[in-house]
DNA sequence: ACTGCAACTGTACCTGTGGTACAGTGGCGT
DNA sequence: ACGCCACTGTACCACAGGTACAGTTGCAGT
């Protein structure tokens, strides 16, 4: 039989690593201890080394589930922006009203993001969740670029960019603007930043 | 007779500034160790507690310490490109063409902003660090914002855009890029982003 | 009913770090 | 000669992070 997710797929797992990625985004990574994760799991610590062998096994499962929810939400983005357009430049924009409106819609201030938060924690982690970040980024530099490409076919840019920076300009703007958030406590600058974005890349292929 | 920097002006507890910002944009400030800086400085435990009273009495100190060196430069780079130009649009843009060298000139990629360090690290931090972080963001936002003004006086904006928005965007794209930077391990990045805010600007007030 | 494995629990133990307490000292300014 | 700034030295403690490993429970498959 295909079962998905290992037996009965192991939700104690799931909920550590809830857990753990809130309270890594509140308080660092070297901060948030396993004695504070296994009494909100309900669980003892026996039972957390039996899912991460030690606390840097937690790090790449931290990472790698975030990269892997995050890239899905972007290419969700992008696939419901293609359904209500066709032109490439217009779904690009529809795209980011979409994604600004989704941050918008938190309840509170965005969680924050684990590549940022890990940046800043580097010499903590293995090269292996190093790795994971470069490649977070590097699929979200593709997955603009992509789109960006498209539309530069269709329209020539009116102000002279490097696409990739361009495409990477996305990516920096949601950190920065995450941050900015958190630290003024409003959780309005990220989703105008998105929007100053979008506002930007209009003026690059359809001018002022 | 005045002094400015109390006595001798006890540059041991410089040294321990300098050696705990690097530690803590490498590592962040939990996984930072007191052990691991009287070591590096060559003092002992008693010699730290000296100056600092406990570690959060550390935070404020570098974090005061960062916010006003950073103000200081950007500061510099403003009257820098103000003695290059007379027109605020033209003066805005060299300072950010300035501002892109300065960081384009380091020797490695940029050591890191302890502001978006102390942001994900919330939690460890008392109310006072939190406060400085926030006046930080205001006063770059203020500066930004002084400067944005003069120049939509003198350019109406082809491009409608909130100009606190706009001067925000310089920090979160500094923020972004710097953490882009480290996590690419390319220094070109940051440099590249602070070009295309002048780029962006430059349609906003120019048009494309 | 028996076997086997996933998913834990229980107990014991070691280390490093943050932090306290306090007495002592070298050197410089006045 | 006096004082005080800027430390050093020694001793100590509580506790969290982390390791190790043997034992237990419950469900699945046969």
């Amino acid at each position: 039989m295909l079962d998905m997710s290992s037996r009965k797929g192991s939700l104690t797992r799931e909920r550590i690593l809830d857990l753990a990625e809130a309270a890594v985004l509140e308080k660092g990574f070297a901060a948030t201890s396993i004695d504070e994760l296994i009494a909100a799991a309900g669980i003892t610590k026996s039972g957390f080394f039996y899912h991460f062998k030690d606390k840097g096994e937690l790090a790449v499962a931290l990472m790698e589930r975030y990269i892997a929810h995050n890239d899905a939400v972007l290419a969700d983005i992008f696939r419901r922006a293609d359904e209500l357009n066709e032109d490439p430049l217009h779904g690009f924009l529809v795209a980011m009203k979409l994604f600004a409106e989704m941050t918008a819609d938190l309840p509170s201030t965005h969680p924050g993001c684990l590549v940022a938060s890990f940046c800043y924690q580097d010499r903590l982690f293995s090269q292996e969740v190093r790795d994971l970040a470069h490649r977070g980024v590097l699929t979200w530099r593709k997955l603009f670029l992509e789109r960006l490409n498209r539309v530069a076919e269709h329209y020539p840019p009116k102000i002279p960019v490097d696409l990739e920076a361009l495409a990477d300009m996305a990516n920096a703007l949601v950190d920065g603007g995450i941050i900015q958030s958190r630290v003024m406590r409003d959780k309005a600058i990220l989703p105008q930043q998105i929007m100053l974005y979008r506002d930007f890349v209009r003026a690059v292929f359809l001018g002022a």
